[in-house]
DNA sequence: GGGCCAGCCTTACTAAGTAAGGCGGACGGT
DNA sequence: ACCGTCCGCCTTACTTAGTAAGGCTGGCCC
């Protein structure tokens, strides 16, 4: 797995954590192979970064960093959408993100970066300072939530859904779970039927209602 | 930390995996801590869990049944209500729960008892099936999203909440993050705020909407 | 009353995080 | 040119964790 060329830096760690992560998942992801990935010794990685927490913090960063940063002053309404979206893209390319999320409390410079840009855009549209932090919440709960049903589901996209769809269903009592039943044989099993395609619907439920909190501009 | 008694079985391992894990983050559950508070050997769980990965998804399963079950034919928005509650009161408890989520895609029987209920719930009140999915993803999404963020805030209440955003805003240059400075300052720092708040806020823009889609009765 | 099996234990191997310190070669100063 | 220094990578070795393999024992059934 020796790519060497450049000298080693906690970019390309970082870097090749996120692609062994990406591969393996988060458990795939050891000192070993990471010195491995990037041919060098295992120890030779702490000269870059303090320890494996250290790497996990900027990891997550580093997946912030991805993600679309809104522009405040922009159309509000479009820029979250392009945020949100963007986010949504990002974290399912990179899911065991979302599990980190929950043991990371110390925010990289990329995270506040987009946590700026994200309140400012809101600010400008002129949403109070009160309703921005609602509006935030909400959007960003909705966000997070979502992708972490995605990353939970146990498939990948519309094709296999079908299929580890019926295999639980062979499983499943329709006496126990009648309306589980129900709705995986006459929703998720629904030829054109995508989970995916959820998240636009319930973001513009959001917004709508978002959009009704802008104080009357100047 | 004998606490022997019982004879040792599969619910008392899992119960006290949670107990462990609620106590010092997934991280302090291992095999051997796990083995030392039931006053056993550690090679002794192995013969009632086939291994950690069961362990991880028992627990998992084991929080969803602590989560109020919605009565299907109740009044739907009041049930709605009292388990996002309760499923964000649970999560908050367990909120490493919330991580592992992401990575245990086979659901238990009492995380399957669980969305029979809620989607019974919401097709009793008239929601059609493509609705009942709409609004399920729709509320599942921000909840799981709020108990993550909540899970990921570097605090706990509100007390603790002034004092570390003081601290983190100490470090935080206003010309850089000047929407996020102005956002700690003028809403986080404000007496009395508390982002648990929110939820039920966020809950019922989302409930608002969803009441939208019921179909008139028959 | 002897075999069997459930339930707990001992031993031991492997993988992973990381502490401690070694070593070569590039580089600056004289 | 020479030498000390320090940067960047390496070797060794210790600790913790998951778990494979199989041993011991006491109660229970025929």
């Amino acid at each position: 797995m020796s790519k060497s060329g450049a000298p080693l830096s906690r970019e390309r760690v970082l870097r090749a954590a996120v692609t062994i992560a990406d591969a393996g998942g988060i458990g795939g992801l050891t000192m070993r192979s990471l010195a491995d990935a990037l041919g060098v010794k295992p120890m030779s990685v702490y000269h870059h970064v303090a320890n494996k927490d250290e790497i996990l913090d900027g990891i997550v960063d580093l997946v912030f960093s991805r993600i679309a940063l809104p522009t405040p002053g922009g159309d509000w309404r479009h820029e979250m959408v392009k945020r949100a979206n963007s986010a949504r893209d990002v974290l399912k390319r990179h899911p065991w993100a979302i599990g980190l999320l929950e043991s990371r409390t110390a925010p990289g410079p990329a995270t506040l970066r987009h946590h700026d840009a994200t309140i400012g855009t809101l600010r400008r549209a002129g949403f109070s300072v009160a309703l921005t932090a609602h509006a935030y919440a909400l959007l960003d709960s909705y966000v997070y939530g979502f992708a972490l049903q995605e990353a939970a589901l146990p498939f990948n996209g519309p094709d296999s859904a079908t299929e580890v769809t019926e295999d639980i269903l062979s499983h499943l009592s329709p006496a126990d779970y009648p309306y589980l039943v129900e709705m995986a044989t006459e929703h998720v099993l629904r030829p054109g039927n995508d989970f995916a395609d959820e998240f636009g619907f319930g973001l513009d439920v959001i917004l709508d209602a978002v959009a009704g909190w802008i104080s009357p501009g100047p």
